[in-house]
DNA sequence: TATGAATGAGTTTTCATTCAT
DNA sequence: TATGAATGAAAACTCATTCAT
């Protein structure tokens, strides 16, 4: 399946990209590991950073605040959100590789930061949903989006903790305090 | 009181990483906007490296778990964490950038890893002394650090959103849900 | 009408190379300003130089040494003048912009060089010959040559001139000065 | 005496840039053919087109106006103003190579465009002066002007004219036409 | 303790040209 | 007659690091 040379460019590209930053990745390093000469990668990719664009539109999956319906369940607030990070598999390894090069880049490049902000607002609209559809009553707006960021930050935060060597918390932990903070406020 | 050309440099060398990454940063620019010689820079710091080695030693403040008791008021766990947070001064600008730096840098060098994970650390057992001592209650253990957890990976979040143009989250907000949750398990 | 691509081709290199010179623009450039494949112009004009050489072959005109009676007008050399220099169209954008080529690339590839050495001692032969038809009297030959000679520098000097963004000159003020030193000499 | 390496450098630089052109020549050329590393090039002119400049700035001498009178005498004006071309150099070698080089990149970089303009309007001041302080008469700025004009673009053309392997002009014609002219005037 | 010229390996990027289709 | 993916040599430029002074 490696026919298609320019997937190929891309996935060597994730993989150095995660390991050793973006910075550090030279394109002829990207070429070498995709078994592709050096001029083949400008010539999809004309600029180092475009390669990078490319990984985040491609490979960051956009999140539907319909996606909510299929992991709420009523009254299981703690489940649902658990649900939700599996589904949207913000743990998963590719997943996360990404996101901290998102995380690392976004403060030297406007167009990465740009995706970055978009990310974590669809995440948190999507986390919205799900708290809307689990607690029975209707929520204070401004609770239920302080606990929408906090279920956000906290997920997202794993992907600096993760490429520090720590362990990998999971989502069962602030699942469970957004939880008990909602259905305390009634 | 910049008479300490090493501490002049070391504060260029503080700003620019911050500004645009450690691996986009030379030692040429540092040197030059700290108004000191090419040469200094490698007298004082022989790698590169050592120049952000010795920022993180010399310029992130350990957090002694005793400084608990000097924000915490019993009966205001929301409060008193808003206050740790502005002892921290974990939203102010220099603790901001250096973070930006940990983060992003923690990836690539072990060192730095190291001290992101001990940093953390601190502030989580920092942040369970201040839940001790302002809920009236013993708290589960478990609930207890998962509320640390998540309230320090909001906290540490902010250097990331902050970085990529979006609104600086304040304390507030986390620091309610926080309350609400551990007060909500009696 | 360009539905003809070799000169959509053409055309495309004639602007470019006259904007940013032979060497700052590329083949790909080219390709695209005139809206072809990058491989159709080089199966047109195998090496990049033979753009530039049908270029000057198809589009610098040759100058006939007869159309200076159609202009020359017995009294009056230096209304001559200025009508031959409009008659050629030597001011002309289009010309202007060949002509820049040409002196660019002249020192660089021998084969243009060749070219612009016949564009000049035919625009010699054509000024000499409206000379004597203007003036009453058998000129000097040194005289005239020398005139002709000014006449032609000065007119091919603007090419220089008008590229560096100043005043574009007129023919008008060569003309006098030439007439005047013309009828001078009796 | 090349213990100067920057000089060196711009030896080199002059050399080859009139030898071949700006764009054709390589800084790894200069580098060799001054016998100097290439990262040496760059400490000294962090641009390529830094080194055209610092030639243009170090090696093209400006023309003060008072020079005038050094070779202007009194009803000589052709013997004058051949005295003023031989003055200034600008039949040598190495001057002609510089402004060959000044021609052919003023159009793709103003920097340099704008010091040609300056060159030019120096040299036809400095002819102004010569032939008020020559001709007897007080000259009609208009024609004065003119004739300036007329026998700059003469020499500078020369500069094309060399390169393209023609015979190099010398200055007795242009210089004879422009007395004639303005001495008929009265 | 200070300095800045020097170095060369490495980086991103460009591009004319080829060639299978 | 047309096409565009593919190639690799070479370009400009960067930079950490060294070292003689």
């Amino acid at each position: 399946m490696t026919t298609d040379r320019r997937t190929a460019i891309l996935d060597a590209a994730e993989r150095l990209f995660a390991e050793s930053g973006f910075d550090a990745t030279s394109t002829a390093r990207v070429a070498a590991e995709a078994g592709a000469p050096k001029g083949l990668v400008f010539y999809y990719f004309p600029r180092k950073i475009d390669l990078l664009l490319a990984l985040l539109d491609e490979r960051l999956p956009a999140h539907d605040p319909a996606e909510a319906a299929t992991v709420a369940e009523l009254g299981d607030p703690a489940g649902s959100l658990v649900r939700l990070d599996r589904l949207l598999g913000l743990g998963e390894h590719s997943s996360l590789t990404l996101r901290t090069i998102v995380f690392r880049e976004s403060g030297t490049h406007p167009e990465v930061a740009r995706r970055l902000l978009a990310l974590r607002s669809g995440l948190v609209a999507l986390t919205e949903a799900v708290l809307d559809l689990t607690v029975g009553v209707v929520l204070d707006p401004e609770l239920r989006s302080q606990a929408a960021h906090t279920f956000v930050a906290v997920m997202l935060d794993r992907a600096s903790t993760g490429r520090a060597g720590g362990p990998a918390p999971d989502a069962a932990g602030p699942a469970r305090l957004v939880s008990l903070a909602v259905q305390a406020a009634h």
